[in-house]
DNA sequence: AAAAAGCAAGAGCAGTGCTCTCGTTATGAG
DNA sequence: CTCATAACGAGAGCACTGCTCTTGCTTTTT
């Protein structure tokens, strides 16, 4: 039997998590502010503190939700494209990463922003924070099932074949060195372009932002996977 | 004349923001307190008030000063390269840029981390940013010059080519927009990449992370600067 | 020499994160 | 069923923050 504190828990937890949300999009990270959040919800200030032990501990809560987010929204949108339509499927990952930013990007600079100094990213992020680039790995290893060649440039010397090495080891995912750091450019540069235009650093540089993301992931697209022939 | 409040009001502007980049090194953006640098002056807290009317615009000046730093480590980097060498100087600005933001990790954060939300880049920033893409840009023009071609993808199309159009209109620089075009994802990878490691998303991905740098510079210029034949 | 402007200092206000104590209420063992 | 335990909400309080205002003093300007 589920007690009728245990759930009032659990529903009180994502009932300040949403609240939370809303400030964060409104004031951004650094404009959080607990005891806004607990006037929002009736609450006094100290009874929010047994449900977060922690401001940090909210914004921890919120950026595991966020990576989480981020990638469910992925793999949605790449999963309804058809597995062999590589190109397509790095298309759907890349534009529902982009869509997501625009309309989350409170929660995209939270996880994608400079990090808060001192402040040491739990464990419990690594999980959610892999499942995009989960997506990701996924359509390089259906393109080496396909027994395609990664159209990645000239091949890897010493210290990053050795890299590439340690980190398929480390992921324990059966692919080519050659097509995981070709994965790894891709993933690096898409962030970086989302990130640049919501970041503003393209303000007065580019106008039609969506446009240029589209060619970006475009290319990029096309510079990993290579044209069927 | 020179006189003597308007010199004193100088060195202690420039002595408030020497001590306000060091409590930024050591406690971040989100951190710095408008009182704790008085106190590290043997100021009262208002006093520091008569010098920058907020704390918003102590931050405004840090990343301003960010921003020209940044630009000048590159300029400095890059002056000296043979400048027929046009691989080298993009060897030298890019290396440059990621060593700066090594060592001076929280003011690469603000000017390359999430913006705050609420906070407008005031016209005074937008001069000392372009300091660094304009070392770039250089580059490029020179290549052109040298009559190469730049070793884009394919070719621009509708959209974007329009856009490239308009902002070489708008920088008004002599450069073909392929040139333009390919430097500006150069520089957004380039940025990408230094990010990706400093705001630490490679921790447990990649191990030797300056390695990988290097290899990733290497193939960002490469894939501009077409090899001399 | 007098008026104006710049300056440092202090008090004060509203807000913050966080801790502690105090009654109250649900939970679970005997 | 009883009762100790643990979780809970409320409130007071501490040290801190950004920022404003007033008060004397000093430099600059008229």
């Amino acid at each position: 039997m589920v007690g009728v504190r245990e759930r009032a828990r659990t529903e009180l937890t994502a009932h300040i998590k949403r609240t939370a949300r809303q400030h964060l999009a409104r004031d951004g990270a650094s404009g959080l502010s607990l005891r806004a959040v607990a006037r929002d919800l009736d609450m006094v200030s100290s009874a929010v503190y047994r449900y977060f032990p922690s401001r940090d501990d909210l914004l921890t809560a919120l950026i595991i939700d966020a990576y989480d987010a981020f990638g469910a929204a992925a793999e949605r949108a790449e999963a309804v494209v058809d597995r062999h339509d590589l190109l397509g499927r790095w298309r759907a990952a890349g534009r529902a990463a982009y869509k997501w930013s625009g309309s989350h990007s409170a929660e995209y600079a939270l996880i994608f922003g400079s990090p808060v100094p001192g402040y040491q990213a739990p464990d419990d992020t690594i999980g959610p924070a892999t499942r995009f680039t989960s997506v990701l790995l996924g359509i390089l290893v259906d393109a080496q099932r396909a027994r395609l060649q990664p159209a990645t440039g000239s091949h890897l010397d010493g210290a990053v074949l050795e890299e590439m090495n340690g980190l398929r080891a480390r992921i324990s995912v059966d692919i080519d060195v050659d097509w995981l750091a070709a994965g790894l450019r891709a993933w690096t540069s898409l962030i970086g372009t989302i990130s640049f235009i919501r970041f503003g650093h393209l303000h007065n540089v580019i106008l039609d932002q969506d446009s240029y993301f589209e060619d970006t992931l475009e290319r990029l697209g096309r510079s990993v996977l290579p044209v069927r022939t």
